[in-house]
RNA sequence: GUGGAUGUGGCGAAGCGGUCAACGCACCGGAUUGUGGCUCCGGCACUCGAGGGUUCGAUACCCUUCAUCCACCCCA
């Protein structure tokens, strides 16, 4: 085989395609639940939208975009969220003229340069929502709940809602400084990795793996403790409405979102068993993030889930998205007769259009080949039109399952299987 | 970007220096000429991811490369 699809990029098979129709399907339905509305952006947008929307420092910026020059000469990238589009397009569009807060989801591919592992890709498939325009702990408690409500519809087992607050502007460079003096002293302890966090990301040095970075951080200043009371104050009713509405949230301060953007309420879904990315859904609020793009400071919140995550968490618990088959005919003619076989043609036409599921065959192959053809699709009944009875206008209708049939007219076929 | 594992027909899977590269499933055809599902018979890899090397001889040993899987980093 010469041509290989991309590394990290998947095909998805007419067996794959009938499971993701039906969890979009199910996307889509709680979506008009919770009254949001679709929006599609481009796949690929300015290079810049992203550096200023994703953050110069995160890894997505820093080594995982697929970027390009066009001909024109412009920089491109293909989009490795989709946030930050959906914030441009709320400028761009002018939404902010509309009755707020907007609230949008989107589903489509996401493109990150990385090596693709479990539940990892170069090309994988995102869910999301956003509510822009409004700094109601109410609006971070819906997303909240439209994800939950989701994963549970869908059956999924063993999930965990970790709830954080991230902080915003005013306090997080505070409690980072404070951090790092609380690391400082024993930097030359910490694994390599966390010592590169101490100064990118020392928050994340509190969910470091090893287990000698874990002991040393057990004593650490906890987020709760220096948010400011803006801050504090969200965080408490957002807890709160969770609570009241029933949906089980874990605190954990340990819970870092990568994004630049992120302000206050920080949330993660979890589900294990799914290999080492057990992460299926991540959001938050980005207050800071429109303003950045040159618009009027605009309070937002919004989450991402993985589709393939989805299908792993699924897999890993031995469910399958049951899909049925429907019933469906087969149209059988005598493979030397042009006449019987236009007339099956012409017959197979009238069934689709009655919306009935239709096959017939293609090669001139024998009768018997032609049954067995029928029988391997799981055909419920088929239809036989062979010179005999097509010399006095009539047709076989053949049940598969029990092998009884009956001869009638061709125009009555219809009426006939329309009525089983 | 780093590390580990793997790579034999459509799928699963033997062989691990020397007969025609097992076998199972799937697929195609046939078993008195127009009737399926069971059974039986037959067919289906000039080739073992690709390129190079060692050898009288390699699918098997060595090197390179590509791909897949898994893990790290990070994240959906």
């Amino acid at each position: 085989m010469a041509i290989t699809r991309p590394r990290g990029t998947n095909d998805f098979l007419p067996e794959d395609t009938k499971s993701w129709q039906a969890v979009e399907a199910m996307l889509r339905q709680i979506c008009r639940e919770f009254a949001f509305e679709e929006i599609r952006t481009p796949i690929f947008e300015d290079t810049d939208l992203f550096i200023r929307g994703v953050g110069n420092t995160t890894d997505i910026v820093q080594k995982e975009m697929y970027t390009f020059t066009d001909r024109g000469e412009r920089s491109l990238t293909l989009r490795p969220e989709n946030t930050a589009s959906v914030c441009r397009a709320y400028l761009e569009d002018k939404l902010y003229g509309r009755i707020q807060p907007v609230k949008l989801y989107y589903m489509g591919p996401m493109f990150r340069y990385e090596r693709p592992q479990a539940g990892r890709f170069r090309q994988f498939h995102q869910f999301g929502v956003e509510v822009i325009g409004t700094i109601s702990p109410y609006a971070d408690a819906e997303i909240i709940s439209l994800a939950w409500e989701f994963y549970n519809r869908l059956g999924i087992r063993n999930l965990r809602l970790y709830l954080n607050s991230v902080g915003c502007p005013n306090c997080r460079p505070r409690y980072r400084e404070v951090l790092q003096d609380y690391f400082r002293p024993h930097l030359d302890q910490l694994c390599p990795s966390c010592q590169e966090r101490f100064e990118r990301n020392p928050l994340r040095i509190l969910d470091c793996k090893s287990e000698i970075c874990q002991n040393i951080g057990k004593e650490a200043p906890q987020i709760f403790d220096n948010l400011c009371d803006s801050c504090a104050d969200h965080f408490e009713q957002v807890k709160r409405i969770l609570a009241t509405a029933g949906v089980e949230y874990m605190l954990n301060p340990r819970m870092v979102r990568g994004l630049d953007y992120y302000t206050k309420t920080a949330f993660e879904i979890v589900v294990e068993n799914i290999g080492a990315q057990s992460a299926v859904c991540g959001g938050g609020r980005y207050d800071g993030l429109i303003e950045e793009l040159g618009g009027e400071p605009t309070p937002s919140v919004g989450f991402a889930l993985g589709m393939e995550r989805i299908f792993s968490a699924l897999k890993a618990q031995g469910d399958d998205i049951e899909v049925e088959d429907d019933c469906s005919v087969f149209v059988i003619s005598t493979p030397d007769n042009e006449e019987t076989r236009k007339a099956a043609f012409a017959l197979c036409y009238d069934l689709r259009r009655l919306d009935i599921k239709t096959e017939l065959d293609y090669d001139g192959k024998s009768i018997k080949a032609q049954l067995k053809a029928a029988n391997r699709i799981n055909a419920e009944y088929t239809v036989i039109i062979g010179s005999e009875e097509l010399a006095d206008g009539q047709a076989i209708v053949k049940c598969m399952k029990d092998g009884e049939q009956i001869k009638l007219p061709i125009a009555d076929v219809k009426q006939y299987l329309l009525e089983r």
